[in-house]
DNA sequence: TGAAATGTTGGGGCG
DNA sequence: ACGCCCCAACATTTC
């Protein structure tokens, strides 16, 4: 009988889990081990003690402690670097072999091989798997093994690999392998974890943990062929708001894609493709890392936002002037989500009508979003600054009023989230600074605030700004 | 997974 | 009846 230690890491569950489920055959007792690594937590604890993601973490964990409690098993926790971490249990606990999970994110790629020489010198084996996708970004590549830059072309390989790999692997778990520890301090409730990470709870809109995922799952499952439209809607509940569950794995990305195939309507393909847009900025990310900090596109190189601290600060609170800017910006604060279209939308209005940088607007996200994952936030900035792989050309300039006429026709989003506004009629609530009637207990300016931008003054600074920054280095090539 | 600017067309008012 | 203008509606181009 030898001894397997499964780390658990993006992938919080007991169910379809590669790392876990060759852990746990019949000849290996398994310890499971997740570390709150000091690296992520200790500057996101200085910033923000109330972080909801620890919450949503916190409450993943708890979850799968109550069902480990059967086997008199627990998840070994601890805080600290894991390249510490991981051969001090591998020690402690006698293991002799380590499984995990691959992640693709260059944070990671690099304190996974610290860990694994670290394991490998200790005269142990370490066994890693791909799990958190359905194909890694060296599996999909063009004719000329070059990864695709172009989202179409890589979403036709992608299917049509997918097609080759059906039905898709499962990965199941023996329940009967995992290593009775009663002498392991019992962390085993959300307020003991919450208080072992050292973090103060917020209240959380979406309840962490596998059950809630596979429930929303079935649910959304329900309503999936009316994706294709309703998830445009901000006030329609026509999302799946599963990308926390698969960020940290209480869901399988499998369980998601055997019920995307498992009809066939446009809404399930709309949906599939959500997927596929992920591995995508994984595949950009992991072949051109330098996309962290530089735009994918060389020509914007030398593209400065002015960047207005003022405006930042009024755009983060949600302070524009714009109601449907600032009700989705009030959402993210309150709630760590955002719908698609709304991310957007104040994606580009805060690259391209504030003239911030791109990158303030990644950070802000990166810190507010329940769901956060680097590469699909990068990735999406990017996209939405005109700059990146395969992205929106900078020229096109969402107007928010215009979005917010058609997406939020009747203003009930807005309403919820910036609720000065909720007496304006449903024309006027869109941009109320040209109302033709307000209501007499109204007062813009003082109810809520004036435009801090003009929209079609600034909207030409941006196309001029994008333009020279283009053809500066054009001309740079031609001499 | 835009929007604005510009161009074209065609019906109706009117001399 | 005819030509002219206006302008809304739609199409195309441009950013």
């Amino acid at each position: 009988m030898s001894k397997g230690l499964c780390w658990i890491r993006r992938d919080i569950r007991l169910h379809d889990h590669a790392a876990l489920s060759h852990c746990a055959d019949q000849n290996t007792q398994v310890y499971l081990a997740f570390i709150f690594d000091n690296d992520i937590l200790d500057p996101l604890k200085k910033r923000a003690p109330g972080d909801r993601r620890v919450q949503f973490i916190v409450e993943s964990l708890a979850e799968i402690q109550a069902q480990l409690k059967q086997y008199n098993a627990t998840v070994i926790i601890r805080y600290g670097n894991p390249v510490d971490i991981i051969p001090t249990l591998v020690k402690d606990f006698e293991i002799d072999n380590v499984y995990f999970n691959r992640d693709y994110s260059p944070y990671a790629q690099k304190r996974d091989a610290a860990v694994t020489q670290t394991i490998i010198d200790m005269g142990k084996q370490v066994h890693t798997f791909k799990d958190c996708v359905i194909f890694e970004p060296t599996e999909v590549l063009n004719a000329t093994q070059q990864p695709y830059k172009v989202f179409t072309p890589y979403s036709t390989a992608w299917k049509l690999k997918l097609e080759s790999l059906l039905p898709l692997p499962t990965y199941p778990v023996r329940q009967d392998r995992f290593a009775p520890l009663p002498q392991e301090p019992h962390l085993d409730t959300e307020d003991k974890l919450l208080h072992f990470a050292g973090f103060t709870p917020e209240p959380l809109i979406l309840k962490g943990g596998t059950r809630q995922g596979l429930k929303r799952l079935a649910d959304f499952a329900q309503k999936m062929s009316n994706y294709d439209h309703d998830r445009d809607y901000p006030a329609i509940d026509g999302t799946s708001l599963l990308s926390v569950y698969l960020r940290h794995g209480c869901i399988s990305v499998r369980d998601m894609v055997v019920t995307a195939l498992s009809q066939h309507n446009i809404g399930a393909q709309k949906w599939l493709n959500e997927l596929v847009w992920r591995e995508f900025y994984q595949v950009i990310f992991y072949y051109f890392p330098q996309v962290n900090t530089q735009p994918f596109q060389q020509k914007f190189n030398s593209l400065v936002f002015p960047t207005s601290e003022e405006y930042l600060a009024k755009f983060k609170a949600g302070q524009t002037g714009f109601p449907i800017i600032d009700a989705a910006m009030r959402c993210l604060n309150q709630t760590g989500c955002m719908h698609n279209r709304l991310r957007m939308v104040t994606a580009s209005f805060l690259t391209k009508i504030l003239l911030v940088d791109w990158k303030r607007g990644e950070r802000y996200f990166s810190w507010k979003l329940l769901d956060y994952e680097l590469q699909s936030n990068n990735g999406g900035w990017q996209w939405s600054a005109g700059i990146g792989c395969d992205a929106a050309p900078y020229f096109r300039i969402f107007n928010p009023t215009t979005q917010s006429k058609t997406y939020d026709p009747d203003g009930k989003f807005i309403r919820q989230f910036c609720p000065e506004l909720k007496d304006l009629n449903n024309k006027d609530i869109h941009n109320p600074i040209e109302a033709n009637s307000l209501p007499l207990s109204f007062q813009l300016g003082r109810d809520y605030p004036f435009p801090i931008v003009d929209y079609k003054i600034n909207r030409k600074k941006a196309l001029d700004l994008y333009h020279s920054a283009a053809n500066e280095e054009k001309n740079a090539k031609t001499i």
